[in-house]
DNA sequence: TTTGTTTCGGGACGATCGTTCAGGTAGTTT
DNA sequence: AAACTACCTGAACGATCGTCCCGAAACAAA
């Protein structure tokens, strides 16, 4: 039992996560609404015809990429809540930190992530992605304080959101009393 | 200096608005990305010319549509607001109700306004209209406690995105706990 | 009535869309 | 070697898209 050997599918997975990774890319830049076969093709830097070889449909495609996508971002915010815990602080400086960090440079991937999430909720075959990172971080959290958890998620889902129609991020300082009040417990 | 006699500029408004509440239910059905003049019209029970006539591109419609909604959703926050405040109550079964409401009854309403929402956060044009019900909600509240409120926002929106991608919604009776503790002072 | 303004709507243009197809290439198996 | 499989890709089809044009209709002002 050996396993991937076969140049040709070698290759093959190579380039659908080439385009996958475009798409997400193409998403950041100009939305859900601006991915198309040609596009993400050229984006990738491949033919049309190859977006759709590898995938059957454009919501393959983007079903694909959200699955990727919240991947990502869940072992991402493991590493994160592992690194605050080791540090034995809360969190709220860094969690505060994140969000700034979301809001400002990486803005764009903070759009294509609810963009991605709000379709998930038209699409119920993308929810279990959607919701992966909500259960990585809820599977990390002791049981005793579940309300309090699932308040902290929603104002942390709430905070990003508002601050993706601000006019100019908002910066970590301006963010950390609100996810200290957030953050403490009653 | 007398107002709004002309039978025909009467006529046009009637069907802008016609058209707009169309471009609504479209959304709620098809989301954003449904929304095309031909569909619209189809919708709205008029000629395609129709909506590019009233609207000098589809951009328009989409901020004509926004604008609307976030003025609707406004002005019923607010007497929701003002009930549950005239009844002396926190208000947080109020808000598990309507909470449980949005995600039920009404949520491809919801859906439709969280997509508005994002592509304010990709036009500023947009912002002003999208942050409208968070401006009258914040006028309303005592400035004494900013970042109680700001949390409380935080967490009603991020309660509705997160309801809306489970599989079925939550009923306010479980939503309460967890709106109670948001409300809590501490 | 005549003139001017505003709304209405059929039709069409070029562009782009998703998707298909058939032939060609590279790699594996027998 | 031949047979087979998986990937690649140029070309094209029909559909739909946003938008424009231009004459007709409704209404107001003269």
């Amino acid at each position: 039992m050996k396993m991937q050997v076969d140049g040709r599918k070698a290759r093959g997975d190579k380039r659908r996560a080439e385009i996958i990774e475009a798409t997400l890319r193409v998403i950041e830049r100009d939305g859900v609404a601006g991915v198309t076969h040609r596009i993400v093709a050229a984006e990738a830097g491949v033919p049309t015809t190859s977006t759709t070889y590898h995938f059957s449909s454009l919501d393959d495609l983007l079903i694909a990429t959200l699955i990727s996508c919240a991947r990502d971002m869940a072992t991402e915010v493991y590493w994160m809540i592992d690194r605050a815990r080791s540090r034995g602080s809360r969190g709220a400086s860094e969690v505060a930190g994140l969000l700034a960090e979301a809001l400002g440079p990486r803005r764009g991937r903070t759009m294509a992530e609810y963009e991605l999430y709000l379709l998930a909720a038209r699409k119920p075959e993308l929810r279990p992605a959607a919701r992966r990172w909500l259960d990585v971080l809820t599977s990390m959290v002791r049981h005793d304080d579940e309300v309090a958890f699932r308040v902290f998620l929603a104002g942390i889902d709430g905070l990003l959101i508002q601050g993706l129609i601000d006019d100019e991020p908002p910066s970590a300082d301006e963010l950390r009393p609100v996810v200290d009040y957030l953050l403490k417990p009653r």
